[in-house]
DNA sequence: ATGCTGACTATGT
DNA sequence: TACATAGCCAGCA
C-alpha cells in the first residue's frame, strides 16, 4: 500500500477527532494511533492547527499526554477558550491547570457514560 | 535538495 | 514534580 496523501492523513485525523465524545477527551498521540498513524502526534497538531475557524469539529477535546492544553505560541490566542469550552461539558481540571487522564481519557472501546467520580486518593 | 520549526512524547536527571 | 534532551517527521521557506 503506498503511503497515504497528505490529504488523506488530515481526513482520518479529523475523522477521529470528530467520534470523540462530550465531556471525553483525547491526545495527540491516541488520535494519531486511532486514525492509523502511530508516532505521528505531531501531525495531529499540525492537522488541527489548519482547521478552519468555523469547523465544528470538538477540536477542543484534544490534548498532550500531560493533560494540559497545548501551547499555541501564537500571540493573541485565549487559551482560556479550550479551558471554557471543555467545563461547559464537565471535564474538570485541577489546581495546576491539568485534566485526570485516568477520569476523562477517551475510551473508544467503552460506550459513552459519566465519568467516574475521582475517590481515589492522589499523589 | 536543505534546514528549521513545531497544537508531540518518552526518557533521564 | 519540573526541566532538559533526543527522536520524530510533515510542512514550509
Amino acid at each position: 500500500m503506498p503511503p497515504a496523501s497528505a490529504e488523506d492523513r488530515y481526513r482520518k485525523i479529523y475523522a477521529v477527532v470528530a467520534r470523540i465524545p462530550r465531556g471525553r477527551v483525547a491526545t495527540y498521540g491516541q488520535v494519531a494511533v486511532y486514525a492509523g498513524l502511530p508516532g505521528r502526534a505531531r501531525l495531529v497538531g499540525t492537522a488541527l492547527r489548519n482547521l478552519p475557524d468555523g469547523s465544528s469539529l470538538p477540536w477542543h477535546r484534544v490534548l498532550n499526554a500531560q493533560g494540559q492544553i497545548s501551547s499555541r505560541g501564537g500571540i493573541g490566542y485565549e487559551e482560556g477558550l479550550q479551558r471554557h469550552l471543555l467545563e461547559q461539558e464537565s471535564v474538570s481540571f485541577d489546581a495546576r491547570g491539568r485534566i485526570d487522564l485516568e477520569r476523562f481519557a477517551w475510551d473508544p472501546e467503552t460506550r459513552p457514560r459519566r465519568p467516574r467520580k475521582t475517590h481515589r486518593a492522589r499523589k
